[in-house]
DNA sequence: CTGTTAGCGCGTTCAT
DNA sequence: ATGAACGCGCTAACAG
């Protein structure tokens, strides 16, 4: 309800469009166009007023109208999908897809999953919205279908996975060598006279989770140790439940004399239980993913480091390779590991 | 050059429009549009054959043509603009961000701008010229002036800084309260004795490390203590930097014998400094940021907590409260610290 | 309730 | 070298 004395005036001022700057340098849109493109044709005079209107006018281009009437409608953007962008294992990632896309212009869109799948689903299907040229996926561990991207493949998105491999669809993958990082971890407790080596790992129905215990068997077997089902426990990631479970091992009966675990946050909680428990000079450990503070611990925990920043830089690699015309066979890369203190 | 006989075969199929589907469900791109949004004035078999089609056709919207219609123009994407995505501190609040801005099913950007003015001017345009709603700034340590974003904020676009303030405009901002917590560490020190109490901060001219020195000389003075400039040293973030200027602090005929070091990786360079010189149980050591594996320690270095993901979630709502019409005067948030081990 | 028309901001023909 | 006209995909306004 509102007076006619009162009209409603707009707090925010229009946005200058191209006309706009058309109108006040005195010249056609197509002018202006070929000035903001960096046209040589344009004689210097006009290209000048062009300029000058832009500064005056504050003047903004709008690639979304741009890419609408563009051939190639590319959006120069491209969406990343991660299971938390505050995990610095992810955002590391992260950084890696930005460096090579800023390198080529092109944004980044980010969001974060939290291992749902339906949010991820729901992530994918925002951007896409948005055109972007490519998605980089950590696929949500209970995702179990990626099949419907290959349309949107098909009509030229660029797809890559990272870390995790794809369910129901064939396209580029770059992943870490988690089987033959674990084994070297477990092989080195093996080697150290170890019998009784815990495992603990993750949910496991995550692919670093499965293949880092295939790793983990491995290594028994190469030293002829048998499997004790009761020393291989799934946990969720949470350091305080990791914590946990591992002073509960440590208290039993028949404890391990070595622990491998299969993940930062859980190498955490391990540490954490043998500082409780008193028994880290007892018990070895080893983990997998790097620690920032190795150096202040005593005694010294080995881990298995990956490089999640490479991880990023290759998947954005592949990425571009495609959007430049690439049209081979998808390709399933492999990053090694280094196993040290 | 290419041969007549080998047409250019596009291998990507064209994406289904709105139009495509109105074809295929025999009705108008309207009807299509109606459904698409959920309008009820839609008879129920005519949406049900609009469904199939978008189903058979893999139609996506596109929200970037339809932005371009619409009244409002919202393209439901901010921007975010970080030193480093993949440094934990900001990650954080980028998750923050992240977390209120999907509540609204709003996109978002993000980027590094590694303390570099230009870079963060061009991620700034780049935001802009993808029509984000809003943005959300740490401002590079660098830059002189934010006031050539009056005119997009008076287009309509939300604009916050968060963790240090814009220079020359008047905008919507959170910061961490530094000074005070930085003067309850230090105080805490001098409280325990301690009257030669070293500043480890890094760049002078960042925001942040500022009004720590700030808080630094408040507590001094506070204790009665005077400040002696060989103490107070500025460098860079790198953690290996600030280890080699803590060894040769410590090192040095009439050394501190306490440190407050106030930044995250300042602080483990200390730590690493303390324990090369094997000090660390004969030199205080108090920090600004949390550290992960604090529990580890020994002895434990109590720290000024901030919480960045608090500092990103209050950025963001200050950004959709002004989407949301709040035309105000431009507030200015700060947050507490938390100090302790 | 549904279809038709027009136009958002821009780049690309095609004339000139 | 420059401008006029058209259309990208979509939706607001109107007509029926």
């Amino acid at each position: 309800v509102k007076s006619p004395a009162e009209p409603d005036l707009p707090r925010t001022t229009r946005r200058a469009t191209i006309r706009d700057v058309a109108r006040l340098a005195g010249v056609s849109a197509s002018t202006v166009s070929r000035v903001l493109h960096g046209a040589e044709q344009v004689a210097p005079d006009l290209a000048d007023r062009v300029t000058s209107a832009v500064q005056a006018l504050g003047y903004r281009h709008n690639v979304a109208a741009s890419n609408l009437r563009r051939a190639d409608g590319s959006s120069a953007s491209i969406g990343v999908i991660l299971e938390d962008i505050s995990n610095p294992f992810f955002s590391a990632i992260h950084r890696g897809i930005e460096d090579v896309a800023r390198d080529r212009s092109v944004l980044t869109f980010a969001g974060s999953c939290d291992e749902d799948a339906h949010l991820e689903r729901e992530l994918v299907e925002a951007f896409l919205a948005r055109r972007v040229d490519g998605l980089v996926i950590v696929p949500a561990a209970g995702t179990r279908d990626h099949g419907y991207l290959g349309r949107d493949m098909q009509a030229g998105v660029a797809v890559v996975f990272v870390d995790r491999v794809p369910r129901f669809l064939d396209a580029d993958t770059v992943v870490t060598d988690n089987a033959r990082g674990a084994r070297t971890a477990v092989s080195h407790l093996a080697a150290a006279g170890h019998r009784r080596i815990a495992f603990l790992g993750d949910h496991e129905h995550l692919f670093t989770a499965q293949e880092r215990l295939r790793g983990y068997r491995e290594a028994l077997t190469q030293h002829g140790l048998v499997e004790d089902p009761a020393l291989v426990l799934h946990l969720g990631v949470r350091a305080a439940d990791a914590s946990a479970v591992a002073i509960a091992l440590l208290e039993r009966a028949f404890p391990p004399t070595a622990i491998f675990s299969a993940q930062n946050l859980i190498t955490l909680g391990a540490l954490s239980a043998l500082q409780q428990t008193g028994r880290q000079h007892d018990i070895a450990l080893a983990g997998f993913d790097e620690l920032p503070f190795a150096e202040f611990l005593a005694p010294p925990v080995p881990v298995v480091a990956q490089d999640p920043y490479a991880l990023g830089r290759t998947a954005a690699e592949l990425l571009f390779s495609r959007l430049d015309g690439y049209t081979g066979t998808p390709r399933k890369l492999v990053l090694p590991t280094r196993f040290g203190l």
